[in-house]
DNA sequence: CCGGATCCTTATAGATACTG
DNA sequence: CAGTATCTATAAGGATCCGG
C-alpha cells in the first residue's frame, strides 16, 4: 500500500490494499488455510524474496493476513487470513468466473492443484439438478496433495488441505489432470476409472454428484466479442 | 498486460489482465457508459495521458472494452465496455463490499457522484422489508450530475446518467454529499427536505423505499480484527 | 534448511511538455 | 481534444548472502 490512489471510493480503497503485483496472488494461496513463507515462494513461481517479505508485511498491517507463531515443537511461523481476509471469498469468486471466459486472451499455463480444488468451489452450483440436496465427505488426493471436502444438504460447507478425523464417504486418488478432465466432461467418471487414471471407492453416487454439480459452464473458446 | 503470471488459474489471467495499476480504475468509469478520454482522465485525478493511454490500448487489445467512433455530427471517440467487460460488475461489486469494511485502513477521501450512484446499486437490497416489491422511475440530480434510475418488483434493473424519455415518478435535487447522509442513514429523508439540502417532488414513498433498499451495513469503524 | 535482507538491473509509473 | 515524447522516480526482477 505504498502509492494511494486517495479516493473515498471503496472499490478504491480495496485496490489501494491489494492492488500493487502478487499481492492478491499471496492471498490467494491462503484460501485454503496458513501457510509457510517456503510455501508460498514455491507457490508462486516467479516471485522474488524481496516482494513476497514486503506484500507480507503490508497485508499484515492493512489487516488481511497475520503471521503467527506456532507452538512448539513445531515452532514455525505461518500466515493465515484474517477473517476480514476470508471475506475475500466473493472477490475470488467473481475473478475466476469472469477470467474463465475471456473471450481474446486464452487461459493457458499450469495450475496448482491447490487452485483446481478451489476452482470446483468457485463454480460449485447447489442449483444443480433441481436443487437435488445431498451430504457426504470426500477426501481427494491429486497426486501428492490430500484434501477434505464436505457437502451438507448440497452446499459445499468445507474445502481444506489435508484429512479429517472421520473417515470420508468417498475415497479418491488421481492426477490433478485426470481431475481435471473428469470435472471439465473431457472424460466421464466411469472411464477414468476404467482407464484407472482415477481410482475411486466408497459411495461412487456421491461422487458423480458433486462431479456434476462443480462442472463449470464452457470455457467459451468461441464467445464472440461484441466490439 | 505487459508482464504476465504465466498460471492457467483464472484469477491470476483475470489480474494479467486488469491488475496493472489503474486498470479496473478505469473499467470503473465506464460502468455508468461510454466516456471520452477527457471524462476519464478527468474522473481520475492523478492517472497521467501516458498510462492512460496505455491502459485504455491494453484493456482494448483484452476485449474489456471498445473504442468507437460516434456518427457525425458528435463525430468523437469513445470508450465503452464490451459486454465481456461488463460482467465485471459481481467483481466491482464484491470489491466495494469488501473495501467498505475495512478494519485498519479507513475509508477517506472525495467521491464522485458516478461512485455514489454505483453505490447505491452495489449496495441495493432486494430483500429489504420482507421482500417488498414495487415499481418506480427516479431522476435524481445530484449538483450537475443526473441520473435514471428504475426499480422493477423490487429490483434495480437501470441505472443511467442522464434522463429517458418518460417522466419520472420521482424527481430528486441535492448535492452529492446531502444524498450520501441521506443514504447513510445520517439524516432522515424528511430533515433533509426541511432543511432544504434535497428538494423532491413525485412519489415520496417509492423515494423512501429506495432509501431503505439501499442503505448499507455500516461502515465497520469497530469491526475487530481476529488477529 | 527456513525466513528473510541486500545489491544491482530492468521495467513501469509519475511529471511535464509538446503535437496532429 | 486526444493523445506522444521525454525525463525522472519507484517498484519489480534476478542473484546472492546471512543469521537462527
Amino acid at each position: 500500500m505504498a502509492r494511494s490512489y486517495g479516493e473515498g471510493c471503496p472499490i478504491a480503497l480495496s485496490l489501494d490494499i491489494l492492488g500493487e503485483r502478487w499481492a492478491l496472488l499471496v492471498v490467494r494461496e491462503l484460501r485454503l488455510g496458513s501457510r509457510r513463507y517456503r510455501d508460498l515462494e514455491e507457490a508462486l513461481p516467479g516471485i522474488t524474496p524481496a516482494v513476497l517479505s514486503r506484500r507480507l508485511r503490508s497485508l499484515e498491517e492493512t489487516g488481511v493476513l497475520s503471521r503467527r507463531q506456532l507452538p512448539p515443537p513445531a515452532s514455525v511461523q505461518v500466515y493465515a487470513l484474517t477473517s476480514w481476509g476470508a471475506e475475500l471469498e466473493p472477490v475470488f469468486q467473481a475473478l475466476a468466473r469472469w477470467g474463465v471466459r475471456s473471450p481474446v486472451v486464452p487461459l493457458a499455463g499450469e495450475i496448482s492443484a491447490d487452485s483446481v480444488m478451489l476452482g470446483l468451489r468457485t463454480f460449485f452450483n447447489s442449483e444443480h439438478r433441481g436443487r437435488e440436496s445431498w451430504t457426504a465427505t470426500y477426501s481427494i488426493w491429486l497426486d501428492r496433495n490430500q484434501y477434505w471436502l464436505r457437502i451438507e444438504e448440497g452446499l459445499l460447507v468445507d474445502l481444506i488441505r489435508g484429512s479429517s478425523a472421520e473417515d470420508p464417504d468417498v475415497l479418491v486418488r488421481t492426477s490433478k489432470t485426470a481431475w481435471q478432465e473428469v470435472l471439465g466432461r473431457k472424460q466421464p467418471l466411469l472411464r477414468a476409472m476404467a482407464a484407472e487414471t482415477l481410482e475411486a471407492s466408497g459411495d461412487l453416487d456421491a461422487l458423480q454428484r458433486l462431479i456434476d454439480a462443480a462442472g463449470r459452464p464452457a470455457t467459451s473458446e468461441q464467445s464472440l466479442l461484441d466490439s
